[in-house]
DNA sequence: TTGTAAGCGTTATCAA
DNA sequence: TTGATAACGCTTACAA
């Protein structure tokens, strides 16, 4: 439980050479004697001195005194309290752990923010930070950090980004659907930024050959992420359909904000006695953990790719710190997509409406 | 980006006073004059001396000049690798971080652990550290730590445990099961140290009125946690009982490991025409987060009180900071249980062997 | 009640 | 190639 801190001067000593010496050797720097470095190292391993453990204060203290703010090499990730259904926390963490891991840094995570900075930020314990889920208010407290700061996937005011092209994400189902002969297609999402992008990269897709997503079959909701909201409105339009007198919904295609959404539509809309994708495509995007639904029906989606999210918002932040004074820089990845079985020609006993 | 450093000595010219009059204001120390003391003050907030920020180094490297080791109220929890499919982590987050919160403490995380000590941790910028879940392994490679080191739910040599009496769980159910009149169980469960303990709990409970889980229908697999190695165990169970020529099973309960094999084994149990709990009562344990099956038919389980053990682990902690010499202390909670409805009063028609 | 001096362990500078 | 010295910002001991 106790650590007897070993010092240079210690080394020093027990060697009759300066402490100096001693820290030039283990820094490793050029000109120490060949021999007498050997024995220095030799006796500093003998002894257990290793450089962080021993005064990792002293040396970022004496380091900063030449006016550079030292680096530590370890990179703060924050989440606040988030439940991470999809578990996307996960895939991001692998990619950021991984790119960590090749650049000789550290991540470590912080799940609560009290509205202050947190302490190992103020004490400058990390060089930098990255939003990756999580409250955005929560974000714009903290945000007047002295150090680099990368949000992944949401707009940050300040803070650099990495995210995914939604509408360009859009726009390749849209393409999709509008190839395979889809002209009405109805939308079902929550009311954020996201959906929105999403959306009218999908309504581009479809513009280019005449087709459209009415306001009318554009489903926008408050996002609750829970089973249950998404199902009383998947239930509602479904039920509105066969009540007008129709078997099947006056559009082709139903695009769904997200993969959690799409699979709820497509057991909604099996449940309300039609065939996917014969009488009704479904898409989804995110490209979330398997499912057992997804098994035997495999979504038609965009992947997100979270691992890369994660490494890349890393690198922004290795990035940032080589260039403090730089713009603002955005990284945008590209998603890919992923031919399910819920994507096909639309039904063609569908008059097609004008 | 760049914190113009505020120090006390600038403080000190600034108002004419030495620097270490300065440090004893901020610190609080009652031998300053009260009058000189708010200049102080006011001078320190208005250039915005923060004494975490400002220097935390300094103050760590002095202080331990003093021979104790001083507290950073910051602990450190890991999560090695895990990809934590039933929410535990976020439930004993909450507990920690409410505990921490309230003890003026911060808990960061670490979920890669590269076989070495965490900078963090070297660096002496943690107090303590938790092991919360995933590979116990890594627990052995970190366990040569300078600090207190508190494990959740599994035993790690050396390290002191907060965990949930797993037998009186255990017998709790099992005397439930022995008091609606069931006699011959089946168990299923990987092959851990924490379902033997369970297991043993169920039996004993079963013995006191003449019960049992016979070895034959002690199913412990290698734990592998995903639907397929279950499903298909439960699948090979139950067809062997309908091909040997019987509708139902041999016994009359099915104590599952915890509620994730649980909920498996009713669905299983339903497909292959079994009614539950008329036919087979069946009871988990961890009282997970609620899924669609449970709100139709909850199951009967043990919760395991996620947030309190998390809590408790940082008070253990905080304990251990006190009594380092202290023997290794064992904090152990009761699971509480939860009456669902899968568990009912065996089959009257099912004849009692002997 | 306030100030002076010493020292924590390191790195940078200059001299030998 | 090595050493002596100063400094980083702070807390403690002792003096005024």
């Amino acid at each position: 439980m106790k650590s007897p801190t070993v010092t240079q001067t210690m080394i020093a000593r027990k060697l009759g050479v300066s402490q100096v010496t001693v820290s030039r050797a283990i820094r490793g720097l050029p000109q120490v004697n060949n021999s007498l470095r050997n024995r220095i190292l030799a006796e500093a391993k003998r002894c257990g001195y290793v450089p962080d453990a021993t005064n990792f204060e002293a040396r970022m203290m004496r380091r900063r005194a030449n006016g550079v703010r030292p680096r530590t090499d370890v990179i703060c990730a924050i989440v606040v309290d988030e439940d991470d259904p999809f578990g996307f926390g996960g895939r991001l963490l692998r990619g950021m752990n991984e790119e960590a891991h090749q650049t000789n840094c550290e991540v470590v995570i912080l799940t609560h923010i009290n509205g202050a900075l947190p302490r190992i930020v103020l004490r400058h314990q990390v060089d930098g930070m990255i939003r990756m889920l999580g409250d955005l208010e929560m974000a714009r407290g903290v945000l007047p950090s002295p150090i680099p700061w990368v949000s992944i996937l949401y707009e940050v005011p300040g803070a650099d980004l990495v995210t995914v092209d939604n509408a360009a994400g859009g726009l390749t189902l849209g393409r999709l659907l509008a190839a395979k002969g889809h002209r009405r297609v109805a939308f079902i999402g929550p009311d954020t930024h996201l959906a929105r992008e999403r959306l009218s990269g999908l309504r581009q897709g479809l513009a280019e050959t005449g087709g459209d997503i009415p306001a009318e079959w554009t489903f926008l909701r408050p996002f609750v992420c829970n089973d249950d909201s998404t199902k009383d409105l998947l239930d509602e339009i479904f039920t509105r359909f066969r009540m007008a007198g129709r078997t099947i919904p006056p559009f082709t295609a139903l695009a769904a904000y997200n993969d959690f959404m799409a699979e709820l539509a497509v057991r909604s809309a099996l449940q309300h006695g039609l065939r996917v994708p014969e009488d009704l495509s479904i898409t989804g995007f995110d490209g979330a953990l398997p499912s057992r639904l997804r098994e035997t029906l495999p979504l038609t989606t965009i992947a997100v790719p979270l691992e890369e999210l994660g490494a890349e918002a890393v690198r922004l932040v290795h990035w940032r710190l080589e260039h403090p004074t730089a713009l603002r820089r955005k990284v945008v990845l590209d998603g890919q997509l992923i031919l399910g079985r819920t994507l096909s020609a639309p039904p063609p006993h569908l008059p097609e409406e004008t």
